[in-house]
DNA sequence: AACCCCTACAACCGCCTTCCC
DNA sequence: CGGGAAGGCGGTTGTAGGGGT
């Protein structure tokens, strides 16, 4: 038996990241992440790695799957049957493709703005947000407001978490989240200002009371 | 037992971004 | 600044396994 295999780099790192990473969780979607990801979906459509940073111990493949395999029925209940006769090739995330999906532009940071912000970040979990979502994330932080931002990082994932599950909640009463155009690129920038206020609230975790 | 259908999920593919020289 | 290498991501496919007939 040829016990060499062809796996490069690539293949490597997917292979520990979505499967042979001991912090992988291998119960089943609980209630509670189910509620979570409905909501993260709703919200960011099919970002799935920034779901998956929300939701600890899955990956972004498990949470693609899952979506695939159980709700993406639910949000379509003719999927099931479509995909079987081949009658849609997409994925039956596609309709998700139609929310007015945030699309921050890429920036990269320097590492001497004097509060590493985006490190810290990425340490308690905000890694994608911290690095993708730097543009509309402005840190003025002086050196000397580093340690009470730090200290209010960890409240601040929470009020975010909450925020946006009570904004989301909102938004299905009112029935908007989720329509807009095919082109939303070029009008996001509205809906990501207001999308990502949580997220700004939480920066400025050091200038206001936590509730 | 053999066959078919369906489901779940690991893996692959191609594209884009970032990094480094 | 340009180009190649590497990393990361979402979409899609392949396939093992279970259930039904």
């Amino acid at each position: 038996m040829d016990t060499r295999l062809n796996r490069c780099r690539k293949s490597c790192r997917l292979r520990w990241v979505n499967y042979l990473n001991p912090n992988i969780k291998r119960e089943e979607f609980g209630s509670d992440e189910v509620d979570l990801l409905l909501r993260l979906h709703k919200l960011l459509g099919n970002r799935w790695s920034l779901i998956a940073g929300r939701l600890p111990g899955r990956t972004a493949n498990d949470v693609k799957n899952y979506w695939n395999t159980n709700l993406a029925k639910k949000q379509e209940p003719c999927y099931a049957s479509k995909m079987r006769k081949r009658e849609i090739t997409c994925s039956p995330t596609a309709p998700a493709e139609k929310l007015n999906v945030i699309r921050p532009q890429p920036r990269s940071f320097s590492s001497n703005n004097g509060c590493s912000s985006l490190n810290v970040l990425s340490e308690v979990g905000f890694g994608e947000v911290s690095t993708k979502y730097g543009s509309i994330i402005t840190c003025n932080k002086g050196k000397e407001k580093c340690d009470n931002f730090v200290n209010n990082l960890m409240d601040g994932e929470i009020m975010w978490t909450k925020s946006l599950l009570e904004e989301n909640q909102e938004a299905d009463a009112v029935g908007t989240v989720g329509t807009t155009s095919d082109e939303g690129d070029s009008s996001s920038t509205d809906s990501m200002s207001s999308t990502f206020e949580n997220l700004g609230s939480l920066f400025n975790a050091d200038t206001r009371e936590v509730d």
